[in-house]
DNA sequence: TGTCAATATTGACATCCATCGATACCGCCT
DNA sequence: AGGCGGTATCGATGGATGTCAATATTGACA
């Protein structure tokens, strides 16, 4: 075990089947049942136009971070507003955090980042 | 009618709100509900496991083209593919065209990187 | 402790959607 | 013309999902 710097573990560290790697870019080669399953999923969070607006509205804000408070106006009630910052999370697009009596949503760069290679490496 | 090649038409060429320049980065600004209306619809094509390994064999294949009897064996039935081939091309990610007996899909490249863009931008 | 503001959860409801079998359409071949 | 293989459409159905009102939870503050 030489100088493998067992690295700072990037963001998201759920223990397994975790976030980053999700897979390989869609014209490498056919994905399988289990990748296109949970690649499918991220895709399908940002397939509700409600859903895109907010997770744009928090994207865009400053620190790429925004309160619930910020951002709920979007023609949908509180309780779907709630409900779809859920899903995103569940997603693994944005995580929250609390601080007293606000809570902030913030994106998942590295995610992100990886669905965008998804695309644009596919898109040669 | 001779031979008048009406002009090859360069794929994507609406002047305005076209396909192309789908929207801004999500960062950059919130998402007007109608944009997010249409861009939502490309993520949702892909938010299908089905319609992703479908989306994935046609782009993996040589040439960005496949026959739908190439790409079938998906765990669906027939029926099945060809209404997820459908929204594929609804959502502007396939094209089609008709050879002989069979049909043959591609990927529009310019689409794809639109989206990816979207995403890798904003990832920053 | 009690109230209030911000957010989440619950339960109900209507609509959407993935799926299938049956069938229609379309080209090729004999 | 008739048959046949490949693909699309139709109609039905069960399950997923977006939405809301009502309510619960959480933290701040008097």
């Amino acid at each position: 075990m030489s100088n493998l710097s067992v690295v700072e573990l990037p963001v998201l560290n759920q223990p397994d089947e975790a976030v980053a790697p999700c897979c390989p870019p869609l014209n490498e080669r056919p994905l399988s049942a289990e990748e296109a399953e949970r690649t499918a999923k991220m895709f399908k969070a940002l397939g509700d136009p409600v859903r895109l607006r907010l997770f744009s509205l928090v994207a865009s804000h400053e620190g790429g971070e925004a309160c619930v408070c910020d951002i709920s106006d979007v023609g949908v009630s509180q309780p779907t507003v709630s409900h779809h910052l859920k899903k995103l999370k569940d997603a693994g697009l944005l995580s929250s955090e609390r601080r007293g009596t606000w809570v902030y949503y913030r994106v998942e760069p590295s995610v992100l980042a990886a669905m965008g290679q998804l695309l644009t490496t596919a898109a040669r």
